[in-house]
DNA sequence: CTATGGCTTCAGTGTTGACCGAAACCAAGG
DNA sequence: CCTTGGTTTCGGTCAACACTGAAGCCATAG
């Protein structure tokens, strides 16, 4: 006996809020991004994702929050109606990996500095050099690659 | 009237352990590899590391262990020598930064399968395409630029 | 075999952060 | 103005984790 589309993609929400866990996404952050890629139709407001997740309304407040400040998640209210709705905004996705490769490209900063100090003593700085050459070649060569990277028409 | 080289040495490593505190390694776990970078001579007892970073001895060793197990250190054990001494492995570590490559490329594993969920309804699929098409990309695109990394000689 | 120095293990402490649920707050509608 | 439905704020709980320091463990030296 086979389980539900429905079924199946909250499992799926579940091993994708479990993967952003890892990153330092709180749980229900996770959950509420899987849910809203996902859902039909695509605009939700804060009590169906706190019923449909089963999650507090404080939790979801909080994330939402949190998910509307990082850009992933754009809020709408609308005259008429009480309720604000939310949706992810998939375009800005981009800009939370380009955040993380950004985060490892800076390590270069600190090598850099690192070498300095230890400039006019080559033998010391042999182990830092071998790991700021590293980074040097990250920074050299990622952000480019990154702006080579196509961007979905519309 | 200017500090001394090892003080500005001192305010550098704890820039750089805070930079991994973020990433999720423990405060004393990047004190010591940003001292062991820099250190002359190159090895040290877990005892020195205690003192010269104000350090209790069990949090040494847990760091210690959890370094050594990432590669990142190495132990020497020594004949006559009652103490291990410890020294980074400087070319260990583009393991660690393809590690975080690798964590980001995974995220396709998960947007293929929720597109396999979701097949049979484009409409409903529109906002994870998005995404898929960005890790995609990645996936593509990381592992052969990884690959041409000039690895150092010797 | 005993003593010594050093490393590791472990129980305990303090802190941080996610989460909950109740209370306060804020429209919009009667 | 009061009510209603919804959202945000806030105090409190709980679990996870870094860190400490003391006790135990090992290996070496005498």
């Amino acid at each position: 006996m086979s389980v539900g589309r429905e079924t199946r993609l909250s499992a799926w929400i579940e091993r994708l809020a479990a993967h952003f866990a890892e990153e330092g996404i709180p749980l229900i952050g996770g959950r509420i991004l899987g849910y809203l890629l996902v859902c039909e139709p695509v605009e939700r407001t804060a009590a169906e994702l706190a019923q449909e997740l089963e999650a507090s309304s404080g939790s979801i407040s909080t994330n939402l929050k949190f998910l509307v400040n990082a850009g992933l998640v754009t809020k709408r209210t609308r005259r008429g109606r009480q309720a604000a709705e939310y949706r992810v905004d998939e375009k800005r996705w981009a800009d939370m990996v380009q955040r993380r490769l950004d985060a490892l490209v800076s390590v270069r900063d600190l090598t850099e500095s690192g070498m300095r100090l230890l400039s006019g003593d080559p033998q010391r700085a042999h182990r830092l050099r071998t790991v700021d050459q590293l980074y040097t070649w990250l920074a050299d060569e990622l952000p480019p690659l990154w702006e080579r990277r196509p961007t979905p028409p519309k």
